[in-house]
DNA sequence: ACGAAGCGGATATGCTGTATCCGGTTTGAG
DNA sequence: CTCAAACCGGATACAGCATATCCGCTTCGT
């Protein structure tokens, strides 16, 4: 009945404000998870975090009961960040140079954080903002190929269900063991990228199907 | 005839021989250590493999004393088969088909070896054997890239570091989430192996090395 | 047939991540 | 300013797991 939404993000539907300090403390929760995710993976435990944060464990587990809780939250913000790349993408004229460029930027971003990239391998998160965030960019894609498509950029038989994929192996690429970060990873997605591209005498692509 | 050495594997140098039943034992785990890493992994235990052998842990314990021990003996003959194949290829006249049926055979071995996509991966196992199997390995495909070049179907820039990646990427599709044992990856070998062959009017490559 | 070699597997050990609990501290309304 | 509710901190209990050992019993082979 009488229920206001104080902010977006801040508090659930119904409840009550957090207290000023709680509240700046769930900001300093969900900054540290976003960086000690990035860099060592989702096995980083809540106490790791809690600690980059310069918290207790307690006032973490308090705020997010569990490692699960407060991933969803870390990616659903980064997803989203994602999907609104893609959705800029859009506004290019050149469907294809536009998918290229969305995919560079995204990975560009993969590339400094090793949660997101597990993330995008093994569909781990289960939240439902996560869930949305990727079914927002998955759309993205398909409108951006459909229209290569008409522009007659795109190989035969590539579809939607290519980009995963192509986004597991530059991750991979970026998991191999190196010296210095490195931007490898780029070359191989310019091959990758040609691979999709529509060319002259072109061979047929492999079935994507089970039937082959 | 006094002393003399059954064969090549069965025992080490200066030690005597081991007892009928142990000998038969020791060939029943390394089989064992194939089937488990293949099925589960080199996370799998040795308390798995000793199961699977149908024997005790003490028994495996005893042969090889840790995982890595049985790693490394495993690894180093699935390694020299690959080896083998990667040996048989440089008879093959067209050098580029060889490189790449090389290719397709090693990695539709790894299709249905976990514990060889990992090791293929992060290059854990540290053994000898293995280690020596590997340089053969790249010592082959050297020689096969090097001959595809003078035969003028190796696209500019393309050296034996791209393999590596070529197989994590590879190795990448296969670990992705898929319902059916999925043959999904040779898709992405072909837009790969394309993307190293020479072509009429090709973009050079993104530099391999740091300095860009 | 008998001593040596080998086997089995219950179990001790150590490690890691998870999550709780409660005495002390901070906030903010009155 | 006062005080109760809200909140914090982090030591610690707990649970699961892989590793590795130990020793009474079995099998081999001479």
């Amino acid at each position: 009945m009488g229920r206001q939404r104080g902010g977006a993000e801040p508090a659930a539907a119904g409840a009550r404000p957090l207290r000023r300090d709680a509240e700046l403390n769930r900001r300093r929760i969900l900054q540290a998870g976003r960086e000690v995710f990035a860099a060592r993976g989702l096995q980083a435990t809540l106490n790791d975090v809690a600690h980059h944060a310069g918290l207790g464990v307690g006032t973490v587990y308090r705020k997010y009961p569990d490692k699960q809780a407060l991933a969803e939250a870390v990616f659903g913000e980064e997803l989203d960040e994602i999907a609104a790349m893609a959705q800029e993408a859009r506004a290019e004229d050149d469907a294809f140079a536009a998918l290229a460029g969305f995919l560079e930027r995204a990975l560009a971003r993969a590339a400094h954080n090793r949660g997101l990239r597990e993330l995008m391998r093994h569909g781990i998160i289960e939240g439902a903002g996560p869930a949305r965030a990727r079914q927002e960019i998955t759309l993205h894609c398909e409108h951006l190929l459909a229209r290569a498509r008409t522009q007659g950029a795109l190989r035969d038989g590539v579809t939607e269900a290519d980009i995963a994929p192509i986004a597991a192996m530059i991750d991979a690429v970026m998991a191999l063991p190196a010296e210095h970060p490195s931007e490898l990873w780029r070359r191989y997605l310019v091959i990758l990228l040609d691979g999709l591209r529509a060319h002259p005498h072109q061979a047929p692509l492999p079935s994507l199907g089970g039937a082959d």
